[in-house]
DNA sequence: TATTAGCAGACGATATCATTGAGTGCTAAA
DNA sequence: TTTAGCACTCAATGATATCGTCTGCTAATA
């Protein structure tokens, strides 16, 4: 594209992206002191229309941007837009604190939402790149034991016992034991799985097996499904869209559901955009959603993810979101929260 | 009150429970097919308002009931709706699946908004009432240790530690074995005070203390704050009162903050009204909770919340709230999951 | 040829007004 | 004490006119 048609272009979405009413000529020409009549804006803006990057809301409308507007605009018009005020927030809350990973996913999801005014939410390392690496059992009295799985990456788990009589701490033992010789570098998530081919082990060895087993088996479905996550999602409210109340349900209700974040996060969208530090843009059924990954521990991963309406400030969002995710992996990169 | 015109007042309660419309006396004469004319039922109702039960909404419209009005009814005139559906559904999810005590809450939250429309949430117990029992260090391999922390209601909670070579295994040995010595019998609350209290001899004997001085303090703050808690609030949206945007903003903003609920469940409200089971419901600015609580464990308790606009259906919220804490307790009663 | 001025027409948004209907309160009769 | 009847209130609805913003087009201009 020419100079001035994107000139004009560029001038429409950020206008749209604060305002959130559709852009007129005249408007644009005098508030970007555009040095071109509202004629010629008109013109192009016509040309605009049909390269399919605006629409309209009706014949004698503005223009907004379509989403083939939003991705060109994100492709080749984005600006890094970094804020002072969330630079320090963050830096505050999340190096003052000790906070441990978790509590600072939430924390930054929570500093995000508020600062964007938009839902985020995060994504802990997905389980099916882990494998188990111990079973450890930890008695604590005679009726209770804490169980702790491992895996390769470090991460942990644990699964509280707690039982009469009826079983002894021994079975549990051996139980372990069993499951440790036989289970060692499973895929977390085919631990369920893998855990009904061994029952029959289990039942020749131990005494209570079948409850040992279930036990076991819904720990195990717990931890292949523990994808770690969060979301704070009340703040789309202030979003203009969403003042009608239909739509809002609709959102809500997607982002209410751990499976649809899970969703989001995995589908890496053919028609998603890359920017040079890794993030990623992609837009589905008329929401935007931002996403940047991290990485602390040794294989150890997780998104962070901005959701809203395709209104939104990209350059903004793209370099908050890239500025957390870089602090958390700068804090809690190498091991752990515990050596800052 | 006589029998008319409590009748009238609890056909007003129920039909706008029902409608969300303000109730006039002609509707409400065909619909309950009252033996009374409805001037007859209009002079009760002039006089219901007099007294404070119900309001209305402009000279000429029909009465809704007051809050002084929902209290009256919910505490004379309640009657216990078991909801069949409801009962099939929970006790299919949690007697089925082998789900811990944190996700059956979870689930059991989700299913009660979903079939109530309104907001759920579920507080554990009060970190207040537990004291330190042990913390036991569970090293895992060279790098890395899980410390398991035991109240004397059984409850536990974990903290993974991870470390390069400047601290040893046995440095965090030694620092549990302080801890144990000092802090056991601690009320969980207290337990970052009295960690400052200790932190001298800390320094004395442990090699990297300030760092491991401030990784069980996190833990420890951690681990006071942490009320298990969930909440499930998007339901409302199908509540006639939040179509105003701004009235949901507002609640949801306050059902999105985790101290609001602990409020919520901790505050016994002087006029709350309590029924036989235990429950208590309470109006709060214009915002009606109702809460059943539950034990599980030898001291352990918490509480389910059902919170929304002060038109719901009082009877049959009550009944399905009870039913699902009885459920919780008599599955997880005794002695956690594992004994069924 | 590219740009601009000017004008007609489209259409959402807003204000005004009359109408409708569900509801009340009051009075007088049963 | 209850009821029938009537006058009055007021939100909701729909029709109508007006306004302002915006487009698209045409003709003039650089």
């Amino acid at each position: 594209m020419k100079g001035r048609i994107v000139e004009i272009f560029k001038a429409i979405v950020d206008e749209f992206i604060q305002t959130a009413e559709p852009v007129g000529s005249k408007t644009l020409m005098n508030k970007y002191s555009l040095p071109y009549s509202s004629a010629t804006i008109r013109n192009d803006m016509q040309l605009l229309e049909e390269m399919g990057y605006l629409e309209k809301t009706h014949t004698s409308s503005g223009r907004i941007p379509s989403t083939k507007g939003y991705q060109y605009y994100c492709e080749n018009l984005l600006e890094d837009k970094l804020d002072k005020q969330l630079t320090n927030m963050l830096t505050a809350t999340l190096t003052n604190s000790r906070l441990d990973l978790e509590d600072a996913i939430q924390q930054s999801c929570d500093i995000l939402a508020q600062m964007t005014n938009l839902a985020t939410g995060a994504l802990g390392p997905d389980s099916s790149s882990q494998r188990l690496e111990h079973i450890k059992l930890f008695p604590i009295d005679e009726k209770s034991a804490v169980c702790v799985f491992i895996t390769n990456t470090g991460h942990t788990e644990t699964k509280n016992f707690r039982f009469e009589e009826e079983v002894s701490l021994n079975d549990i033992q051996k139980c372990t034991e069993i499951l440790n010789s036989r289970l060692k570098n499973t895929l977390v998530d085919e631990l369920p799985q893998k855990l009904q081919l061994i029952k029959p082990i289990l039942e020749n060895n131990v005494y209570r097996h079948e409850m040992l087993f279930s036990a076991f088996l819904g720990a195990f479905i717990k931890f292949a499904n523990d994808n770690f996550y969060y979301a704070k999602t009340s703040n789309i409210l202030y979003q203009p869209e969403y003042s009608d109340i239909e739509r809002l349900k609709q959102l809500m209700e997607m982002l209410d559901d751990t499976n649809v974040w899970r969703q989001l996060g995995n589908n890496s969208n053919q028609l998603a955009i890359k920017t040079s530090s890794g993030s990623e843009l992609s837009w589905v059924n008329d929401v935007a959603i931002v996403k940047s990954t991290f990485r602390v521990g040794e294989a150890e991963e997780g998104q962070l993810m901005v959701v809203g309406p395709p209104r939104m400030d990209y350059g903004r969002i793209v370099a908050m979101l890239e500025y957390v995710t870089a602090l958390i992996e700068s804090i809690y990169g190498k091991g752990g929260p515990n050596e800052r």
